[in-house]
RNA sequence: GGAGAGGUGGCAGAGUGGUCGAAUGCACUGGUCUUGAAAACCAGCAAGGGUUUGUAGCCCUUCGUGGGUUCGAAUCCCACCCUCUCCGCCA
């Protein structure tokens, strides 16, 4: 959420910033608004202020034993007054929320220009291309091959978009999870943390994903739904939810891998062969709170710290700057990891670091104490993948394949594989 | 699932209809004293919002959450949520 207080003073200059995302900010409709809430707020609480001045003075006069009556007949119909004007002050702010809740965050001036992917800047790349003395194939070849990877039998248990691995397929997912978590705990500097999947609706709404987003998500049934995370950025994100911290607390840097669940409603049609786009997938999420000065080098060290883990598996890739029309909805700017994949022949999103200015803090009133005023301020969220670990599997069996379709662990990963060195065959 | 107890400021803990945003203690901050520290003493010390040039002043809201009664609710009534203890069940 945008800070109401600079939505009222500079609506021009907001537009403007959200104009170059595409997003068509109505400022004429919301200072008409902003003008009948500060009339009703102004009135409102100077009703409130009457009644208990004159609360007040029934208590003093009752406790000197005068006569109250005329007192109570003085404030007879305060009550209806105020009730009449709290409702349309609450009507008011409510659509006033409502406004602020679909502004998406203002963005960083190097966020790029663009409308599309397309115009995304890329930074840089690191890596060289795997050369291969024969035609390397996709993931879903190599697991099919390799008895391995079972999408028929994920599609009986669960339809589309589920996968079913078996053996050391599964053991290397989990292996990679497992070197990431150590890298980004022992070298990183990161506290690892496990968190609940099933959240509710409050932390989505503080970390952004909802209103808008809702058809993205898995709901449960019953009177107090559940929502199956997306990203375990919610959970840790929401760590800050309604604290504050003390100044020397920050930065604060959490890991934590859970699966993540997505809906994945319209995208139908899109990335439908393999495990690229399923409706549950590993993460290995990395989150950062930083006081304001800091976030800037923030998203650099986070960005940082994922491309590392690209470069001890030894996998090409390259880092671009998504443009302000490809930027997600809370995000003040944005770099993707992009793995490359011989399969396709193509650089994949294997990681998203985002930083989110004051837009998820504010929503969750997550606070620090500034030491220059005292007093409690929004602190600054980031997150990150680190990295995606379905995504990374695939980028290692397609990087790390032979011609007669094995796939060799890269060195980093072999003491988590007890030893192994080569997927073959099963037998 | 059954029985009981309870949810108040950073923590502990008073407060059962009226000047209570809330006693007191601890913690914390500043000061006095001291060579320094401790102790003692003095003072300060919640958050959110509105108005405003204002981190000045004034005002509003908040005692688990939501409703109700009342001129007035931390205090009374109703519903819900959560925590703890015991019993049952259970990975």
């Amino acid at each position: 959420m945008i800070d109401p207080k600079q939505l009222r003073q500079s609506a021009a200059e907001i537009r403007e910033n959200l104009a170059r995302r595409g997003f068509d900010f109505d400022t004429d409709a919301y200072a008409a608004l902003e003008e009948q809430r500060k009339a009703l707020q102004v009135e409102t609480e100077s009703l409130r202020n009457e009644r208990n001045s004159s609360a007040k003075q029934i208590g003093k006069a009752k406790a000197q034993g005068e006569d109250v009556v005329p007192l109570l007949e003085a404030v007879k119909d305060l009550g209806d007054r105020l009730d009449a004007s709290e409702s349309r002050l609450e009507a008011v702010q409510a659509e006033l929320r409502k406004i602020e809740l679909d502004l998406p965050n203002l963005m960083h001036d190097d966020v790029p220009d663009g409308k599309s992917e397309e115009d995304n800047r890329e930074l840089r790349r690191w890596g060289e291309l795997p050369e291969f003395n024969f035609e390397p194939v996709d993931h879903v070849d190599l697991g099919n091959n390799l008895g391995l990877l079972d999408f028929d039998a994920a599609r009986r248990i669960s339809g589309s978009r589920f996968t079913v691995m078996h053996g050391p397929l599964a053991q290397l997912q989990r292996a990679l999870i497992q070197f990431m978590l150590d890298v980004h705990t022992n070298e990183h500097g990161y506290q690892e943390v496990y968190v609940p999947y099933l959240v509710q609706e409050q932390a989505l709404f503080g970390t952004s994903q909802l209103p808008k987003f809702e058809e993205d998500l898995f709901k449960t049934d019953g009177d107090t739904p559940f929502y199956l995370i997306p990203t375990a950025e919610v959970p840790l994100t929401n760590l800050a939810r309604e604290q504050i911290f003390e100044a020397d607390s920050l930065p604060r840097r959490y890991v934590a891998h859970t699966p993540c669940f997505r809906s994945e409603a319209g995208s139908y049609g899109k990335d439908t062969r393999g495990m690229i786009r399923q409706h549950q997938f590993e993460k290995v999420e990395l989150v950062h709170m930083v006081a304001p000065a800091d976030a800037d080098d923030a998203l650099e060290l986070l960005t940082g710290h994922a491309e590392q883990i690209l470069q001890r598996l030894g996998l090409a890739y390259r880092v671009v700057a998504l443009c302000a029309g490809d930027l997600g909805f809370g995000s003040n700017r944005t770099y993707d990891l992009e793995v490359w994949l011989p399969g396709q022949k193509n650089y994949r999103e294997i990681s998203s670091c985002s930083s989110y200015t004051d837009f998820q803090s504010r929503r969750m009133q997550a606070r620090w104490r500034n030491p220059e005023t005292g007093r409690p301020e929004l602190l600054y969220t980031l997150n990150g993948s680190g990295v995606a670990a379905g995504r990374a599997l695939v980028a290692v069996m397609e990087n790390y394949q032979d011609k007669d379709g094995n796939v060799r662990i890269p060195e980093v990963l072999v003491p988590y594989m007890n030893g192994t060195e080569v997927i073959g065959k099963a037998r």
